[in-house]
DNA sequence: GCAATCATGTAAAACGTTACATGATTCG
DNA sequence: CGAATCATGTAACGTTTTACATGATTGC
């Protein structure tokens, strides 16, 4: 999707692309430097002013070939690992505060990537991409979305959880506790 | 959630739990072991006629106690891989009947596992976990209906050059994978 | 002044998958 | 009769994170 630094990649991870992939600079960098070595990229050096240096990777038409290669693989199952799902399923564990803490908190991540995914319409998507890039972002709203509307309208699954089970309500959070949404009843 | 041996917790997280996290037989054998050692869990073995021995662990007060200690710590976004999506995002470099054999296969996936969803409906959770597992389950339906609907109606994004090519939509494509790759325009 | 952002990289350690080994039973 | 299901486990291999190292600039 265009000429890139690794840096400028992770950020792009961080973000816009949140949805679909994820990697840490100890995983792109080394990758970077091998897809150079055999040829897959091209790198080029830019000196910045008032920013430290910059190294710009390229595909050639080698690195194009073995992508399209990679992509005619039929995927399966996405691969997920939600440590806010394995929080919920033993909700009834916890005090319900902290369950409302944690909501609050989910309610504000799916917020802010939202937000980025909403920002990124506007940034420029090289030639014959545009519809490609589209399915993507309008995948990644409608699923996060789709989460936040369902979190919204069921929070009391689980947040109400304790209140059956326990006569009183514990302030023992030795956590920050901001609750900010525990009443509805 | 009660007690299960190693292939049952396998079949879970590949069933209702797929869209929570995932973990190979290599991962979670294992992690009983080292569980065990450590006095998490207990292992009781059961010999089944007509079927191999099955070892059934069960998680121990200790075990319940790190669990909750482990489950205090609030979750941060959800680490997912989706080659699904990144092969979306470069559905324009691809012949538009190899993405039409990829939405239909995904489109495969989505129904398959929602219908596990459903199915799971009826299967017994232990007293008090009822709307934990609820609300998990609820989850899972909501974002996979929003990405199936989302498919259905944005196919046309990365299936375009399909409709320009002429109407010939074949349903002979199967589920195999044609290594086309180079396939000119 | 302190934290965050920009920017690249390495190495140890942790993590996880894949493939293999074994073997009875059931389904088509 | 071959494939899938049930069932456990190991080892090699590959991948990934985490933590560290460095350092200028910008924002609060």
């Amino acid at each position: 999707m265009g000429d890139a630094s690794g840096y400028e990649i992770k950020k792009l991870l961080e973000g816009p692309f949140s949805h679909i992939h994820e990697a840490s600079f100890g995983a792109i960098y080394p990758a970077l430097a091998r897809l150079q070595e055999d040829g897959l990229v091209t790198c080029e050096e830019r000196s910045q002013e008032k920013r430290p240096d910059k190294k710009v990777y390229a595909l050639t038409q080698r690195g194009r070939f073995d992508l399209i290669q990679e992509l005619t693989v039929i995927p399966g199952p996405d691969r997920i690992r939600s440590d806010f799902l394995v929080l919920m399923l033993y909700a009834h564990l916890l005090p319900p505060a902290h369950i409302a803490n944690v909501i609050e908190t989910r309610l504000g991540i799916l917020t802010s990537l939202l937000a980025e995914l909403e920002n990124s319409d506007t940034s420029p998507v090289p030639a014959g991409e545009e519809s490609s890039a589209e399915f993507v972002r309008g995948y990644g709203k409608a699923v996060l979305q789709a989460a936040q509307h369902y979190i919204e309208e069921n929070r009391h699954l689980v947040e109400g959880a304790a209140l059956v089970a326990g006569g009183a309500r514990s302030e023992t959070d030795e956590k920050k506790e901001r609750p900010a949404g525990v009443a509805a009843e």
